[in-house]
DNA sequence: CGCAATATTGACAAGCGTCAACTTCGGTGG
DNA sequence: CCACCGAAGTTGACGCTTGTCAATATTGCG
């Protein structure tokens, strides 16, 4: 992870908003003690690069709040991206040396960081920690999967309404609740970082999200808030079937 | 794991042509011998359903030999291929009660399959069956991850020399050897099923075959074998950078 | 040898990308 | 508080890649 970001104060695990989401969920008292005393929060802006594909990795980390993307990039610029993560969701590979991709802060983002050799060590020693990591990295393999769906098969239209589904889960689900009726989701990426997720270019977003509205599938407050009057239109405008199943 | 499969009389670990690479690899003699108690071989023919979506899973496995496919339908019958297992890979997830994908064999296959219980209880107590389980998790969703790029952002024609490249390159592993210059590579796929691996119509995937083949990228030999005269031009197709990365 | 499954090829159309012009947003400084 | 400016987003015209539908060829198996 590069300079550039802000090092704050250590806070208490206890009351750490992802306390019970995180890789260290399952831990007790004692275990958090000992994470306390050698994790660092790091904030950075929206916008700045948290480490290249190439860099040195010399950390681990969980999303506390904000939102981050993982890109892959081919020579000629043509851009994926291969990971977006939030809150509660864990950043980097145990046992790597060089990061693989490059992890950009898509909005204001906080990190609560280790150093990568000894949260290694941890792995080995504390098997709470072990197993909600395999738990954790089982379910972002899921995510991969519906995501390889998505770019496979799945219609400009269609994609745009499976990303604003997936928003809205993920934002209903932090606080506790099941998306339905009405709902305000925040879109916390561009047009152009949607278009990167989605295997689209910006302007098919862009031209999709009008058609959307135009519907009134979504309404627009702003750029970046949308509004969905019905979730259940959305979903069915997404290609998925009703539920969204009960994984996790 | 459902019925018709051929069930065969056990086999030493010892000796197992995955011993090395699978969830097993860094088991001692005394575990494997506890392993080898409660594993089952099943066989499968090219085509057969191993299991279905939605069915309950009891079982875990490792492909020992032939090739796997998970795929995930939409209810209008569009299909996306979302994992392609190849021998020593790991099959089905510790703690889910019921297949969230359609596993097929696509060709004929044998799995060393154990009951999942008793499976999730072992990885509970010995670490060095989670910590592999791990690592082939995280190894996964760094290909799934090359795989998004590859469904997200590549042309028909890069996306039939990437897969070609990746089979290249597992056959060659399982060989201890680099692929370069004139090499020989199977193709356990259909064009039905390469389609469905990389987003295609089955027919762009036979047009694409043609072009690669007119311009003497590859040579085929039957239906399922393909000749690559000189593995870096391919690799060049691909849109990859060279080397293939020091990856596993 | 014949049949069904698999693969190839062609003609055409649709969806999305490209290039370009224009508009809106949001923050900064006068 | 408002005017300005650059960044972000929208819209249009057009063309290319890939999908669709259909006919034909090839393969492998009984």
């Amino acid at each position: 992870m590069t300079a550039n970001a802000a090092i704050f104060a250590t806070q208490s695990c206890e009351i750490c908003p992802i306390r019970y989401r995180a890789v260290c969920a399952r831990c007790e008292r004692d275990e958090l003690a000992e994470l306390e005393s050698v994790k660092i929060y790091r904030r950075y802006a929206a916008g700045q690069t948290v480490s290249w594909a190439g860099d040195r990795m010399d950390m681990v980390a969980s999303v506390v709040s904000g939102v981050a993307s993982l890109t892959q990039q081919m020579e000629d610029g043509r851009t994926q991206m291969v990971g977006l993560l939030l809150p509660s969701d864990f950043l980097g590979r145990p046992g790597r040396e060089v990061a693989a991709y490059t992890v950009t802060a898509a909005s204001e983002l906080l990190l609560c960081c280790f150093r990568r050799k000894p949260f290694e060590e941890l792995l080995r020693s504390n098997p709470r920690i072990a197993g909600r990591l395999l738990e954790m990295t089982l379910d972002e393999l899921d995510a991969a999967r519906d995501w390889l769906l998505l770019l496979g098969r799945k219609s400009a239209r269609e994609k745009i309404a499976s990303l604003l589904t997936i928003l809205a889960r993920r934002e209903a689900a932090l606080n506790l609740r099941q998306p339905e009726g009405r709902i305000a989701v925040d879109l916390p990426l561009t047009r152009e970082a949607m278009a990167d997720y989605l295997g689209l270019t910006l302007e098919t977003v862009s031209r999709q999200m009008s058609a959307l509205k135009r519907d009134g599938v979504i309404e627009l407050d702003g750029k970046r808030r949308v509004v969905i009057p019905l979730f259940g239109r959305l979903v069915s405008e997404s290609g998925d079937d009703a539920d969204g199943g009960p994984l996790s």
